[in-house]
DNA sequence: GATTTCCTTTGACCTATATCAAAAAAGGGG
DNA sequence: CCCCTTTTTTGATATAGGTCAAAGGAAATC
């Protein structure tokens, strides 16, 4: 999915605007196991995955890494808050397979936010797409058991859900890899 | 914080913008206890706290309530989903003290984020917001222990902490009452 | 002020999942 | 095709927090 079918598919732009937009996006392609951004530095660009998948993790203390979220094609992927606060960013940001992305940079962004009402609308829509999301993982650590939580991960991330390690999505759902194998079975 | 404060402090709207937008905003006084919009109904108000506090919550089929969200003085109470997807809400909203709320519906809130460029960037800039509380919750749900979320409540919602039921919070913690009980000595 | 209802604490026991350790299987590069 | 690395599985043991039950406190209602 390009990213002027994914803007047309969720607000009317002309013609002319897409092109504008598109014209602020840069196509990149983006070697497996790539990190796009460094925890701790601030997330200057946006990211639209056209192909590929990516996720967010940090590493703990312990030097054990938690995946925080995966991102699938026709996503923007980046470290939301530092993105649109300009903070230190809590994950680092990895592409997990050749990818090609659509990059943007806040700077940019923020025109596009302010030239055209439909793009504010947009980012307003993909922002509450986002929360609906988290709220739903939400609920599935907070009150599901294990299993339950494995089955969440496969109907959200159908895709990726078996192209990446075990690992990633154990510490994802908050269990070990240990107990996510026994589930399995 | 009355609403048109809170407004300003986030997007400069002028004299006039603030006039028509507080026109849609109906000043209500509730009742402790009253059930703002109830689980399964589509929640067609968005509600501004001026005064008092409020919290989601939903039954589970054994007939334990989950509290999932707190709402303090200056901040937006819906459940964001049912009210900006208009589909049924997963939650009752309550009002845990006598308050008094500035109410919109759908349609007007609609209105004005069409009317005006900079609602909608208002919209998107709370929406943002709140993502990014939601995204601290999880990460205290997923990875600290009953004792440090304690603490991140405390930090997160200061004033209520003190002043809802016990129940209340341990099940928006995810924990049971009792070991909240154990906890606080 | 007494009574009823709701809220909080305490105790004993249990279970899902973590941890630690190692074997088995799968995958990639030369 | 073989070796080396990474990933997954399996086993044994430990523990945080859950469940159930009941006693204390607090606070609303009459």
């Amino acid at each position: 999915m390009s990213i002027v079918e994914f803007l047309s598919s969720i607000v009317p732009f002309t013609q002319n605007e897409l092109n504008d937009i598109q014209g602020h996006f840069k196509k990149e392609s983006v070697p497996k196991n790539q990190i796009l951004v460094h925890q701790g530095a601030i997330c200057k660009t946006l990211y639209f995955m056209e192909q590929g998948m990516g996720r967010s993790f940090y590493t703990k203390e312990n030097g054990k890494e938690i995946t925080q979220w995966f991102f699938g094609v026709g996503k923007f992927m980046t470290s939301a808050d530092s993105f649109f606060q300009q903070t230190p960013s809590l994950y680092n940001l990895e592409v997990l397979v050749d990818s090609v992305v659509f990059s943007i940079s806040k700077e940019d962004m923020d025109q596009l936010f302010a030239k055209y009402h439909k793009m504010e609308k947009l980012g307003r829509l993909v922002t509450t797409e986002m929360l609906t999301k988290i709220v739903n993982k939400l609920n599935a650590i907070q009150f599901q058991t294990a299993k339950e939580r494995y089955d969440y991960m496969l109907a959200e991330f159908p895709d990726i859900a078996h192209q990446v390690p075990l690992g990633y999505i154990a510490s994802y759902l908050g269990m070990t890899q240990e107990t996510l194998s026994r589930i399995r079975k």
